[in-house]
DNA sequence: TTTAATCTTGACAAAATCGGTCGGGTATAA
DNA sequence: TTATACCCGACCGATTTTGTCAAGATTAAA
């Protein structure tokens, strides 16, 4: 499994905030009942966001979390890297890259460099805003599911 | 960190037999010396390989491992999937996909599968055979290179 | 003003995974 | 017979994962 709960939780959680963009906050009590997660887990996770910058909050009664950015502007790629750190399958591969001296023999390098440009260019590629359309047509079309295991 | 080291390890160790390849077997102790590895730690990635089919062995003084089939009939990711086991981003994609009676309403779901078949078309479009051309071409055309952190 | 809601912070901890090591086997060529 | 090499399962320390717990700070609302 090579994305953990904080991620996978964590872009769920965002999901919503991206769901109700423009409606004001949204408190972690509430989300974590929305998507049964831990609230106290959401917690952590919404700090690592909001320390990225992603979200802002709002203390006291009545306030809660909201996406510091419009959806179409937020990549889940970003989500995900700032929850996962970076998603490099090697060492040599991602933003300290330079550090390979060995990519003349190292036959492996060629490999993770292309894992790691598949697999940012798929999570940068799909934003909140993307994720809510795609939740809008379902919505239209299919029944509404239970359990969720992501 | 996607691909821990006994995926990245055992890549690099089957490259040296797939360089090798028709020349009989390499003895775990001299792969493991050329590549700098643990003995021990080799003879239970090869064991796990051994037991997916992908290494043959032969046992007493002489033997050794080599490939059970023509390096270009290797896919590399064979070689992670066992080593690694399903490199599937969440329990919903994968071989046991069917289970996830989700697809319907959760929108994350599009996004592992979308990782799942971008990581699975890179490592599945790689052979061992394409490694070691790779290689002969790096070899005639830069220095050798020393250490190595993959 | 008081209260309740809500975020903030840091410590703690069980469980799983990682990255190996250790100690014995067994088969086989020399 | 002996040295070489594979075979196999148990073990182990460190780290990461997946949370929980406790206390505090801020603010809206009653
Ligand atoms: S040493 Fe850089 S990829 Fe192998
Ligand atoms: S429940 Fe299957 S992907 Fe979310």
């Amino acid at each position: 499994m090579i994305i953990s709960t904080k991620g996978r939780y964590g872009l769920r959680a965002v999901f919503e905030l991206a769901k109700a963009h423009g409606q004001g906050t949204m408190s972690i009590k509430s989300i974590a009942e929305m998507q049964d997660l831990s609230e106290q887990y959401l917690e952590q996770i919404f700090s690592k966001l909001k320390g990225a910058g992603l979200l802002v909050s709002t203390r006291g009664a009545g306030g809660g979390y909201k996406l510091a950015f419009d959806p179409k502007d937020i990549a889940v790629g970003k989500v995900l890297t700032v929850l996962e750190g970076e998603l490099a399958p090697a060492e040599c591969v991602g933003d300290d890259a330079a550090q390979c001296d060995n990519v003349a023999l190292c036959t492996t390098h060629v490999i993770w460099q292309r894992i790691y440009d598949g697999f940012n260019d798929v999570i940068y590629s799909i934003t909140l805003a993307d994720m809510v359309d795609d939740y809008q047509k379902m919505l239209s079309s299919k029944p509404q599911a239970k359990d969720v295991r992501c």
